[in-house]
DNA sequence: CTGTTAGCGCGTTCAG
DNA sequence: CTGAACGCGCTAACAG
């Protein structure tokens, strides 16, 4: 394996200056340049990344923390191939550090390691001691999700509340006054899972302004669960006309319960998925009309965000919030009018 | 930062003894290690993972190669997160290379860069060039599929033939005689995709070794084009009783299709998953019988086959093949007899 | 525009 | 059982 005191040699110039041919820090002349690539393509010279990063004190390296027991899917899988590819462009390697919210003394140490130069961490909660530890160990970092406070702490997120708000008055401007939500297990919103805890509060919110009362529930992610909250619903509020969901399992369950009583979607209920990842619509019948994760764009936008901070010459990212984006199926449509709902006359 | 020289300092002895106390590489009083592993503690030592490496000429990270442009989607991500939590109970660190197959000098370049001291190589085709650049490269790796010569190349992977034996037994001790199988695309199967060139070879094998006539499809990965081969199905064969998918999304359009025929599964028509991610089962109705790809024992696998080539001191992990597993659903049961199909009296 | 050289932090001979 | 010293391959002053 050549190192760069063989490409020196080979071009007939000392080692600083292969290396400032390559890293462009010092203006080399025209012809020198030449010879020195010339000298490292029939080496087949690739500068060696650990000398690299002990000298620079950088790795050029990111981490990725996901705490997803058991698998990557949809979303999160969508998010992380997005980041990978976007840090490979900026020339950096991504490496995946597997913990749990909880191990934050590994995540300390790892740090400590000096193997990466910043990290992003994946599924925050609203209190989440990761944060305290890297900010103590002074390493960089992006947070996909917010904590509690939305502090200055670099981040981004979907934007819960305009989704909801887009999903609310999308449904409400089809003449739906009886609107139910079903979130994510009530487990997940007592430990301070973002997503579930912010769109119920904007759920409510939008309902209200409405004019209309919020009727939401929490649900476990299975079908099954899905389908007996569906019944709860129905039962609740037999005028029920409109569901809608951010748990994709459980939407699954939804259809089976509408099915089952043999109610229409959406001539009879109409079913809008949120926060969901890419093409489940596709996989019922009819279609499930949802808004997406952008889960790719946050990806990019949490490296470009994290660079940042490595790099001053790079432009600052400020926080962003991104909203789900539209993806039409066949399973929302007007109110039906045949109930003992107040309609305008 | 603390660095070795610093515990040295604190613990009164030399580098050389603080680094020996780390790998155990030779005998210390416990005395000294004691007031050793004590300086470390109180400084929160962590050793540098670039001098580390750079020293040791070993980076103990390995590279996971994958190429599901546009995201990492149920199996896979329960590859990818089994492999991470096994490499890093083993000490190592793993990074992400996204490449798609044709993408070989960049996996070249950065492998000379030494930056991971093994790779690992998802979605492997019959014929993979990959493996070649990786082979000149002097870079052990571990594919996660086969080339088309089972050569002693390191591997782990799927055991179609065994995983279709006991699908296409299965159905027929249910005493189907009349079994479609749908695959991928033929795109998929022209580029040398493994598990569909597999499967289809041990479908017909299967088939045949039971005297029956092998039936099969390739399947663009939608619902929308699962729902067409149905269709064509049925009218190829109207005795058709069972159909056995490897094609997850062409699965939902299946049943798309039966159901539209007003055909009952499994009262008229059994429908098999196999190679499927794991839950996809529970979100039909009836409960899709799969057979779910093993993907973490696969993650797992590979990276204890990666890490026995890195550290001769493991015992070697010979090339496995590892079956689906069977999660039973609510999807297959007896044929229906009441057919034109020969019947034993 | 180019060369010389002192580290980066740690592993690992070689002496004791 | 311990310490001194060299080198891993490269970056970045400093010196021309």
């Amino acid at each position: 394996m050549a190192t760069i005191t063989d490409v020196a040699r080979a071009a007939g110039v000392s080692v600083s200056t292969v290396s400032y041919a390559i890293s462009g820090a010092r203006p080399i002349r025209p012809e020198t340049r030449e010879r020195i690539h010339a000298a490292m393509h029939t080496l087949g010279f690739q500068p060696n990344a650990m000398a690299r990063s002990l000298a620079s004190r950088r790795s050029r390296v990111i981490a990725l923390i996901y705490p997803q027991i058991g698998g990557i899917g949809g979303t999160a899988g969508e998010f992380v191939g997005a980041v990978a590819e976007r840090a490979r462009d900026a020339g950096y390697q991504l490496v995946l550090w597997p913990f749990r919210a909880d191990q934050a003394d590994d995540i300390r140490n790892l740090a400590r390691q000096r193997m990466a130069d910043g990290v992003l961490l994946m599924e925050v909660c609203l209190d989440d001691e990761r944060i305290d530890v890297l900010e103590a160990a002074e390493v960089p970092y992006t947070m996909i999700g917010r904590t509690r406070d939305v502090a200055d702490r670099p981040s981004v997120d979907i934007d819960f509340a305009s989704t909801m708000a887009t999903a609310v008055s999308h449904l409400v401007g089809l003449g739906h006054r009886h609107i139910a939500f079903v979130n994510h297990s009530a487990d997940q919103i007592k430990a301070g899972y973002g997503p579930a805890v912010r769109s119920a509060a904007a759920f409510d919110e939008c309902m209200t302004a409405h004019g209309l009362v919020p009727l939401s529930r929490t649900c476990d992610d299975s079908p099954v669960m899905g389908r007996a909250v569906t019944a709860d619903l129905l039962d609740t509020d037999p005028g029920l006309t409109a569901i809608v969901t951010m748990n994709e399992l459980a939407t699954f369950g939804v259809y089976a319960e509408l099915a089952s009583r043999g109610l229409s979607i959406p001539g009879d209920v109409s079913v809008l998925g949120v926060v969901t990842s890419p093409g489940v619509g596709t996989l019922s019948y009819p279609p499930l009309t949802t808004m997406h994760s952008p889960g790719a764009e946050l990806g990019r936008l949490a490296v470009d965000c994290l660079l940042s901070q490595l790099d001053p010459a790079r432009t600052p990212v400020p926080n962003q919030l991104i909203p789900c984006v539209l993806e039409p199926g066949m399973s929302i449509g007007p109110a039906r009018t045949d109930q003992d709902v107040p309609q305008r006359p």
